[in-house]
DNA sequence: TTCGTTTTTTGATAAATGTCAATAATTTAA
DNA sequence: TTAAATTATTGACATTTATCAAAAAACGAA
Protein backbone atom coordinates (compact mmCIF):
# COMPACT_ATOMS: atom_id res chain seq x y z
CA UNK A 1 0.00 0.00 0.00
CA UNK A 2 2.92 2.38 1.18
CA UNK A 3 4.00 1.72 -2.52
CA UNK A 4 1.06 2.81 -4.19
CA UNK A 5 0.72 6.00 -2.16
CA UNK A 6 4.52 6.80 -2.84
CA UNK A 7 3.86 6.37 -6.56
CA UNK A 8 0.74 8.44 -6.74
CA UNK A 9 1.65 11.14 -4.74
CA UNK A 10 4.13 11.65 -7.58
CA UNK A 11 1.58 12.96 -9.53
CA UNK A 12 0.16 15.47 -6.99
CA UNK A 13 0.24 15.81 -3.50
CA UNK A 14 -2.78 14.39 -1.03
CA UNK A 15 -3.61 15.67 2.20
CA UNK A 16 -2.89 12.78 5.38
CA UNK A 17 -6.93 12.72 4.90
CA UNK A 18 -6.92 11.84 1.48
CA UNK A 19 -4.67 9.07 1.86
CA UNK A 20 -6.44 7.73 4.87
CA UNK A 21 -9.51 7.42 2.80
CA UNK A 22 -7.60 6.22 -0.31
CA UNK A 23 -6.30 2.89 2.29
CA UNK A 24 -9.80 2.24 3.60
CA UNK A 25 -11.10 1.77 -0.24
CA UNK A 26 -7.90 0.19 -1.72
CA UNK A 27 -8.08 -3.49 -1.05
CA UNK A 28 -5.06 -6.05 -1.69
CA UNK A 29 -5.95 -8.81 -3.86
CA UNK A 30 -3.05 -11.74 -5.20
CA UNK A 31 -3.46 -13.46 -8.33
CA UNK A 32 -1.39 -16.46 -10.21
CA UNK A 33 0.00 -16.65 -13.06
CA UNK A 34 -2.14 -17.41 -16.31
CA UNK A 35 -5.01 -16.10 -14.25
CA UNK A 36 -7.67 -13.54 -15.76
CA UNK A 37 -8.19 -10.24 -13.86
CA UNK A 38 -10.92 -9.41 -16.58
CA UNK A 39 -12.92 -11.92 -19.73
CA UNK A 40 -14.42 -10.15 -22.72
CA UNK A 41 -18.33 -9.62 -21.98
CA UNK A 42 -17.44 -8.38 -18.40
CA UNK A 43 -17.85 -4.69 -17.42
CA UNK A 44 -14.80 -3.29 -15.41
CA UNK A 45 -15.87 -1.98 -12.37
CA UNK A 46 -12.29 -1.25 -11.15
CA UNK A 47 -9.61 0.41 -11.16
CA UNK A 48 -5.97 -1.91 -10.34
CA UNK A 49 -2.98 -0.74 -9.29
CA UNK A 50 -0.14 -3.20 -10.20
CA UNK A 51 2.73 -3.54 -7.10
CA UNK A 52 4.63 -6.73 -8.46
CA UNK A 53 3.59 -8.98 -11.57
CA UNK A 54 3.05 -8.37 -15.00
CA UNK A 55 0.19 -9.02 -16.84
CA UNK A 56 -1.79 -8.55 -20.37
CA UNK A 57 -4.39 -7.20 -21.96
CA UNK A 58 -5.84 -9.05 -25.45
CA UNK A 59 -8.96 -9.33 -27.53
CA UNK A 60 -9.74 -12.03 -30.01
CA UNK A 61 -9.66 -10.97 -33.71
CA UNK A 62 -10.35 -13.52 -36.35
CA UNK A 63 -9.55 -16.73 -33.86
CA UNK A 64 -6.31 -14.74 -32.86
CA UNK A 65 -5.19 -13.13 -29.71
CA UNK A 66 -4.18 -9.61 -29.89
CA UNK A 67 -2.08 -8.25 -27.32
CA UNK A 68 -2.17 -4.63 -27.15
CA UNK A 69 -0.89 -3.80 -23.68
CA UNK A 70 1.44 -5.13 -21.15
CA UNK A 71 1.21 -3.93 -17.65
CA UNK A 72 4.17 -4.40 -14.81
CA UNK A 73 5.22 -2.53 -11.80
CA UNK A 74 3.42 0.69 -10.64
CA UNK A 75 0.94 0.46 -13.21
CA UNK A 76 -2.71 1.40 -13.45
CA UNK A 77 -4.50 -1.29 -15.60
CA UNK A 78 -8.23 -1.94 -16.39
CA UNK A 79 -10.13 -2.15 -19.52
CA UNK A 80 -10.13 2.14 -19.98
CA UNK A 81 -12.95 1.80 -22.42
CA UNK A 82 -14.96 -0.14 -20.28
CA UNK A 83 -14.16 0.91 -16.94
CA UNK A 84 -15.47 4.74 -18.46
CA UNK A 85 -18.33 3.57 -20.41
CA UNK A 86 -19.80 1.32 -18.28
CA UNK A 87 -20.10 -1.24 -21.18
CA UNK A 88 -19.02 -4.32 -21.69
CA UNK A 89 -15.10 -5.12 -21.96
CA UNK A 90 -13.77 -6.02 -25.38
CA UNK A 91 -10.59 -7.22 -24.42
CA UNK A 92 -9.00 -9.60 -21.44
CA UNK A 93 -7.07 -9.04 -18.85
CA UNK A 94 -4.57 -12.31 -18.26
CA UNK A 95 -1.70 -12.46 -15.44
CA UNK A 96 1.52 -13.12 -17.02
CA UNK A 97 3.18 -14.02 -13.81
CA UNK A 98 1.69 -14.39 -10.29
CA UNK A 99 0.59 -10.55 -9.14
CA UNK A 100 0.16 -8.23 -6.30
CA UNK A 101 -2.40 -5.90 -6.78
CA UNK A 102 -4.50 -3.31 -5.56
CA UNK A 103 -8.51 -2.64 -6.58
CA UNK A 104 -10.61 -0.10 -5.98
CA UNK A 105 -14.29 0.28 -7.63
CA UNK A 106 -15.72 2.96 -9.45
CA UNK A 107 -18.17 3.36 -7.41
CA UNK A 108 -15.64 4.05 -4.64
CA UNK A 109 -13.79 6.58 -6.65
CA UNK A 110 -16.36 8.54 -8.03
CA UNK A 111 -17.18 8.74 -3.98
CA UNK A 112 -13.87 10.22 -3.23
CA UNK A 113 -13.90 12.27 -6.23
CA UNK A 114 -16.75 14.11 -4.62
CA UNK A 115 -15.23 14.16 -1.25
CA UNK A 116 -12.00 15.12 -2.22
CA UNK A 117 -11.13 17.26 -4.78
CA UNK A 118 -7.34 16.50 -4.48
CA UNK A 119 -8.29 13.14 -5.26
CA UNK A 120 -10.23 14.15 -8.53
CA UNK A 121 -7.38 16.25 -9.26
CA UNK A 122 -4.43 13.25 -8.76
CA UNK A 123 -6.87 11.29 -11.52
CA UNK A 124 -6.92 13.90 -13.76
CA UNK A 125 -2.99 14.24 -13.78
CA UNK A 126 -2.60 10.38 -13.92
CA UNK A 127 -4.94 10.71 -17.38
CA UNK A 128 -2.69 13.46 -18.53
CA UNK A 129 0.15 10.95 -18.55
CA UNK A 130 -1.43 8.05 -19.79
CA UNK A 131 -3.14 10.17 -22.42
CA UNK A 132 0.55 11.36 -23.71
CA UNK A 133 2.13 7.64 -23.33
CA UNK A 134 -0.64 6.17 -25.60
CA UNK A 135 -0.43 9.14 -28.10
CA UNK A 136 3.87 8.59 -27.92
CA UNK A 137 2.97 4.76 -28.35
CA UNK A 138 0.34 5.72 -31.32
CA UNK A 139 2.98 7.48 -33.27
CA UNK A 140 5.20 4.75 -32.85
CA UNK A 141 2.48 2.39 -34.35
CA UNK A 142 1.30 4.00 -37.29
CA UNK A 143 4.57 5.83 -38.56
CA UNK A 144 7.79 3.32 -37.82
CA UNK A 145 8.75 -0.10 -39.35
CA UNK A 146 8.60 -3.01 -37.16
CA UNK A 147 12.76 -2.88 -36.62
CA UNK A 148 12.41 0.57 -34.94
CA UNK A 149 9.36 -0.40 -33.22
CA UNK A 150 11.26 -3.20 -31.81
CA UNK A 151 14.09 -0.90 -31.11
CA UNK A 152 12.10 1.94 -29.10
CA UNK A 153 10.55 -1.11 -26.91
CA UNK A 154 14.09 -2.16 -25.92
CA UNK A 155 14.73 1.47 -25.25
CA UNK A 156 11.74 2.33 -23.12
CA UNK A 157 10.97 -0.79 -21.24
CA UNK A 158 14.44 -2.98 -21.37
CA UNK A 159 13.09 -5.96 -19.01
CA UNK A 160 10.04 -6.22 -21.12
CA UNK A 161 11.89 -9.23 -23.18
CA UNK A 162 13.08 -11.51 -20.05
CA UNK A 163 9.68 -11.18 -19.11
CA UNK A 164 7.45 -11.58 -21.66
CA UNK A 165 7.50 -14.12 -24.68
CA UNK A 166 8.81 -13.34 -27.96
CA UNK A 167 4.88 -14.27 -29.67
CA UNK A 168 3.22 -11.75 -27.31
CA UNK A 169 5.54 -8.96 -27.68
CA UNK A 170 5.58 -9.35 -31.49
CA UNK A 171 1.55 -8.85 -31.41
CA UNK A 172 2.25 -5.82 -29.26
CA UNK A 173 4.29 -4.42 -32.13
CA UNK A 174 1.75 -5.57 -34.57
CA UNK A 175 4.10 -7.58 -36.05
CA UNK A 176 3.86 -11.60 -36.65
CA UNK A 177 6.73 -13.36 -34.31
CA UNK A 178 8.32 -14.53 -37.49
CA UNK A 179 9.28 -10.67 -38.79
CA UNK A 180 9.87 -9.86 -35.24
CA UNK A 181 12.62 -13.00 -34.99
CA UNK A 182 14.22 -11.78 -38.09
CA UNK A 183 14.42 -8.57 -36.66
CA UNK A 184 16.05 -9.29 -33.60
CA UNK A 185 18.49 -11.58 -35.30
CA UNK A 186 20.29 -8.01 -37.04
CA UNK A 187 20.65 -6.92 -33.45
CA UNK B 1 -18.95 31.04 -26.51
CA UNK B 2 -22.58 29.37 -25.96
CA UNK B 3 -21.70 26.89 -28.10
CA UNK B 4 -18.96 26.26 -26.36
CA UNK B 5 -20.58 26.13 -23.04
CA UNK B 6 -23.37 23.79 -24.41
CA UNK B 7 -20.64 21.04 -25.70
CA UNK B 8 -19.06 20.81 -22.41
CA UNK B 9 -22.20 20.88 -20.16
CA UNK B 10 -22.68 17.73 -21.68
CA UNK B 11 -19.14 16.13 -20.05
CA UNK B 12 -20.58 17.10 -16.95
CA UNK B 13 -23.18 19.77 -15.63
CA UNK B 14 -21.53 23.55 -14.37
CA UNK B 15 -22.77 25.61 -11.87
CA UNK B 16 -23.82 29.63 -13.31
CA UNK B 17 -20.42 30.73 -11.28
CA UNK B 18 -18.14 28.27 -13.26
CA UNK B 19 -19.64 29.54 -16.44
CA UNK B 20 -19.04 32.84 -16.08
CA UNK B 21 -15.68 32.19 -15.04
CA UNK B 22 -15.06 30.14 -17.75
CA UNK B 23 -16.56 33.10 -20.43
CA UNK B 24 -14.18 35.50 -18.69
CA UNK B 25 -11.08 33.20 -19.53
CA UNK B 26 -11.69 31.79 -22.93
CA UNK B 27 -10.51 34.33 -25.52
CA UNK B 28 -12.21 34.46 -29.32
CA UNK B 29 -9.57 34.09 -32.33
CA UNK B 30 -9.84 33.56 -35.75
CA UNK B 31 -7.33 32.23 -38.16
CA UNK B 32 -7.13 32.37 -41.94
CA UNK B 33 -6.63 29.54 -43.70
CA UNK B 34 -3.24 27.97 -43.95
CA UNK B 35 -1.97 29.91 -41.25
CA UNK B 36 -0.47 28.10 -38.33
CA UNK B 37 -1.40 27.79 -34.39
CA UNK B 38 1.77 26.44 -33.41
CA UNK B 39 4.68 25.81 -35.03
CA UNK B 40 7.28 23.09 -33.51
CA UNK B 41 9.65 24.45 -31.22
CA UNK B 42 7.39 26.38 -29.64
CA UNK B 43 5.75 25.52 -26.47
CA UNK B 44 1.93 25.33 -26.28
CA UNK B 45 0.52 27.17 -23.50
CA UNK B 46 -3.26 27.17 -24.62
CA UNK B 47 -6.07 24.96 -24.84
CA UNK B 48 -8.26 26.10 -27.86
CA UNK B 49 -11.76 24.96 -28.60
CA UNK B 50 -12.52 24.85 -31.98
CA UNK B 51 -16.11 26.59 -32.88
CA UNK B 52 -15.87 26.22 -37.03
CA UNK B 53 -13.47 25.06 -39.04
CA UNK B 54 -11.13 22.52 -39.63
CA UNK B 55 -6.89 22.35 -38.39
CA UNK B 56 -4.35 19.25 -38.76
CA UNK B 57 -1.79 18.13 -36.53
CA UNK B 58 1.44 17.13 -38.03
CA UNK B 59 4.92 17.26 -37.66
CA UNK B 60 8.48 16.47 -40.29
CA UNK B 61 9.94 13.14 -40.67
CA UNK B 62 12.72 12.58 -43.32
CA UNK B 63 11.40 15.74 -44.97
CA UNK B 64 8.07 14.35 -45.24
CA UNK B 65 5.05 16.11 -43.30
CA UNK B 66 2.99 13.60 -41.22
CA UNK B 67 -0.50 14.68 -40.35
CA UNK B 68 -1.36 12.55 -37.44
CA UNK B 69 -4.55 14.17 -36.16
CA UNK B 70 -7.05 16.40 -37.56
CA UNK B 71 -9.62 18.60 -35.40
CA UNK B 72 -12.77 19.76 -36.76
CA UNK B 73 -15.97 21.19 -35.35
CA UNK B 74 -16.36 20.90 -31.24
CA UNK B 75 -12.95 19.37 -30.59
CA UNK B 76 -10.02 20.55 -28.67
CA UNK B 77 -7.19 21.06 -29.60
CA UNK B 78 -3.71 21.81 -28.13
CA UNK B 79 -0.56 20.28 -28.64
CA UNK B 80 -1.41 17.65 -25.33
CA UNK B 81 2.74 16.79 -25.35
CA UNK B 82 3.90 20.22 -24.73
CA UNK B 83 0.50 21.80 -23.46
CA UNK B 84 0.64 18.94 -20.64
CA UNK B 85 4.76 18.99 -19.83
CA UNK B 86 5.60 22.46 -20.86
CA UNK B 87 8.29 20.75 -23.21
CA UNK B 88 8.65 22.46 -26.88
CA UNK B 89 6.30 21.02 -29.27
CA UNK B 90 7.28 18.75 -32.12
CA UNK B 91 4.31 19.16 -33.69
CA UNK B 92 2.80 21.87 -36.05
CA UNK B 93 -0.72 22.90 -35.90
CA UNK B 94 -2.48 24.61 -38.95
CA UNK B 95 -5.54 25.43 -40.27
CA UNK B 96 -7.06 23.62 -43.25
CA UNK B 97 -9.91 26.54 -43.63
CA UNK B 98 -10.43 29.61 -41.64
CA UNK B 99 -11.65 29.09 -38.36
CA UNK B 100 -13.03 30.15 -35.43
CA UNK B 101 -11.38 29.02 -32.13
CA UNK B 102 -11.81 29.80 -28.12
CA UNK B 103 -8.46 30.02 -26.18
CA UNK B 104 -7.57 29.57 -22.54
CA UNK B 105 -3.90 29.52 -21.50
CA UNK B 106 -2.72 26.92 -19.13
CA UNK B 107 -2.48 29.73 -16.08
CA UNK B 108 -5.70 30.49 -16.37
CA UNK B 109 -7.09 26.86 -16.56
CA UNK B 110 -5.23 25.41 -13.82
CA UNK B 111 -5.69 29.13 -11.42
CA UNK B 112 -9.54 27.92 -12.65
CA UNK B 113 -8.98 24.22 -11.48
CA UNK B 114 -7.99 25.40 -7.71
CA UNK B 115 -11.41 27.74 -7.69
CA UNK B 116 -14.24 24.83 -9.19
CA UNK B 117 -13.63 21.64 -8.32
CA UNK B 118 -16.22 21.24 -11.16
CA UNK B 119 -14.06 22.40 -13.58
CA UNK B 120 -11.39 20.28 -12.62
CA UNK B 121 -14.18 17.48 -13.23
CA UNK B 122 -15.04 18.35 -16.21
CA UNK B 123 -11.58 18.28 -17.51
CA UNK B 124 -11.01 14.51 -16.08
CA UNK B 125 -13.79 13.39 -17.72
CA UNK B 126 -12.79 15.07 -20.85
CA UNK B 127 -9.45 13.30 -20.97
CA UNK B 128 -11.13 10.14 -19.98
CA UNK B 129 -13.31 10.96 -23.37
CA UNK B 130 -9.97 12.01 -25.53
CA UNK B 131 -7.88 8.92 -23.99
CA UNK B 132 -10.91 6.14 -25.14
CA UNK B 133 -10.90 8.34 -28.32
CA UNK B 134 -6.96 7.66 -28.84
CA UNK B 135 -7.28 3.96 -27.80
CA UNK B 136 -9.27 3.34 -30.52
CA UNK B 137 -7.48 5.14 -33.17
CA UNK B 138 -4.43 2.81 -31.89
CA UNK B 139 -5.83 -0.35 -32.47
CA UNK B 140 -7.26 0.95 -35.39
CA UNK B 141 -3.81 2.33 -36.85
CA UNK B 142 -1.99 -1.08 -35.49
CA UNK B 143 -3.90 -4.07 -36.41
CA UNK B 144 -5.74 -3.18 -39.27
CA UNK B 145 -5.28 -3.28 -43.07
CA UNK B 146 -5.26 0.07 -45.01
CA UNK B 147 -8.27 -0.49 -46.59
CA UNK B 148 -10.68 -1.22 -43.42
CA UNK B 149 -8.46 1.43 -41.83
CA UNK B 150 -10.36 4.36 -44.49
CA UNK B 151 -14.24 2.38 -43.95
CA UNK B 152 -13.72 3.29 -40.31
CA UNK B 153 -12.83 6.73 -41.51
CA UNK B 154 -15.54 7.32 -43.48
CA UNK B 155 -18.29 5.36 -41.09
CA UNK B 156 -16.81 7.60 -38.03
CA UNK B 157 -16.26 10.58 -39.81
CA UNK B 158 -17.68 11.02 -43.23
CA UNK B 159 -17.58 14.99 -43.98
CA UNK B 160 -13.69 14.21 -43.77
CA UNK B 161 -13.38 13.28 -47.38
CA UNK B 162 -14.81 16.31 -48.93
CA UNK B 163 -13.02 18.97 -46.45
CA UNK B 164 -9.44 17.32 -46.49
CA UNK B 165 -7.22 16.40 -49.10
CA UNK B 166 -6.76 13.23 -49.91
CA UNK B 167 -3.13 13.49 -49.26
CA UNK B 168 -3.64 14.57 -45.75
CA UNK B 169 -5.97 11.52 -45.45
CA UNK B 170 -3.42 8.83 -46.79
CA UNK B 171 -0.59 10.29 -44.11
CA UNK B 172 -3.39 10.59 -41.09
CA UNK B 173 -4.45 6.76 -42.17
CA UNK B 174 -0.17 5.76 -42.09
CA UNK B 175 -0.78 4.70 -45.95
CA UNK B 176 0.81 6.26 -48.97
CA UNK B 177 -1.59 8.53 -51.13
CA UNK B 178 -1.02 6.08 -53.75
CA UNK B 179 -2.39 3.42 -52.02
CA UNK B 180 -5.29 5.48 -50.39
CA UNK B 181 -6.20 6.26 -54.07
CA UNK B 182 -6.17 2.43 -54.78
CA UNK B 183 -7.80 1.51 -51.84
CA UNK B 184 -10.86 4.15 -52.26
CA UNK B 185 -11.50 3.06 -55.99
CA UNK B 186 -12.80 -0.13 -54.70
CA UNK B 187 -15.34 1.63 -53.16
C1' DT C 1 17.07 -35.84 -15.53
C1' DT C 2 13.96 -36.96 -19.45
C1' DC C 3 10.07 -36.81 -22.37
C1' DG C 4 6.53 -34.02 -24.20
C1' DT C 5 5.01 -29.48 -25.02
C1' DT C 6 5.60 -24.92 -26.24
C1' DT C 7 8.30 -21.33 -28.20
C1' DT C 8 11.59 -19.61 -31.41
C1' DT C 9 14.08 -19.76 -35.60
C1' DT C 10 14.73 -20.46 -40.48
C1' DG C 11 13.37 -21.05 -45.37
C1' DA C 12 10.31 -20.51 -49.33
C1' DT C 13 6.68 -18.11 -51.16
C1' DA C 14 2.66 -14.87 -51.28
C1' DA C 15 0.31 -10.65 -50.26
C1' DA C 16 0.21 -5.86 -49.05
C1' DT C 17 2.03 -1.59 -49.46
C1' DG C 18 5.66 1.75 -50.94
C1' DT C 19 8.23 4.25 -54.50
C1' DC C 20 9.00 6.44 -58.77
C1' DA C 21 7.26 8.23 -62.99
C1' DA C 22 3.83 9.74 -66.08
C1' DT C 23 -0.73 11.38 -66.95
C1' DA C 24 -5.28 13.17 -65.73
C1' DA C 25 -8.20 15.92 -63.03
C1' DT C 26 -9.03 19.64 -60.10
C1' DT C 27 -8.19 23.94 -57.90
C1' DT C 28 -6.38 28.54 -57.61
C1' DA C 29 -5.25 32.95 -58.88
C1' DA C 30 -4.50 36.41 -62.25
C1' DT D 1 -12.02 32.44 -68.31
C1' DT D 2 -7.73 30.72 -68.76
C1' DA D 3 -3.15 29.22 -67.51
C1' DA D 4 -0.35 27.60 -63.86
C1' DA D 5 -0.06 25.04 -59.89
C1' DT D 6 -1.61 21.57 -57.09
C1' DT D 7 -3.73 17.20 -56.26
C1' DA D 8 -5.27 12.60 -57.68
C1' DT D 9 -4.90 8.51 -60.45
C1' DT D 10 -2.64 4.81 -62.82
C1' DG D 11 1.17 1.64 -64.10
C1' DA D 12 5.52 -0.83 -63.33
C1' DC D 13 8.42 -2.44 -60.11
C1' DA D 14 10.73 -2.79 -55.32
C1' DT D 15 10.37 -3.56 -50.53
C1' DT D 16 8.37 -4.97 -46.40
C1' DT D 17 5.88 -8.04 -43.94
C1' DA D 18 2.73 -12.16 -43.65
C1' DT D 19 1.90 -16.96 -44.14
C1' DC D 20 2.84 -21.75 -44.17
C1' DA D 21 5.89 -25.45 -43.08
C1' DA D 22 9.63 -27.60 -40.90
C1' DA D 23 13.46 -27.80 -37.75
C1' DA D 24 15.76 -26.27 -33.60
C1' DA D 25 15.75 -24.59 -29.02
C1' DA D 26 13.83 -23.79 -24.58
C1' DC D 27 10.79 -24.92 -21.00
C1' DG D 28 8.09 -27.72 -17.58
C1' DA D 29 6.08 -31.48 -15.31
C1' DA D 30 6.66 -36.20 -13.85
Amino acid sequence: MQQLLTHITKYSALSEAAQNELQVHFRKITYAKNEYLLKEGQVCRHLYFLETGALRGFYNLDGKEITHWFGFENDFVTSFHSFITGEPAVENIQLLEGCILWSISKDALTALFNEYHEIERLMRIAYEKYYIRLEERFVNAQFKTAGERYANLLRQTPPIIERVSLGYIASYLGISPETLSRVRSKF
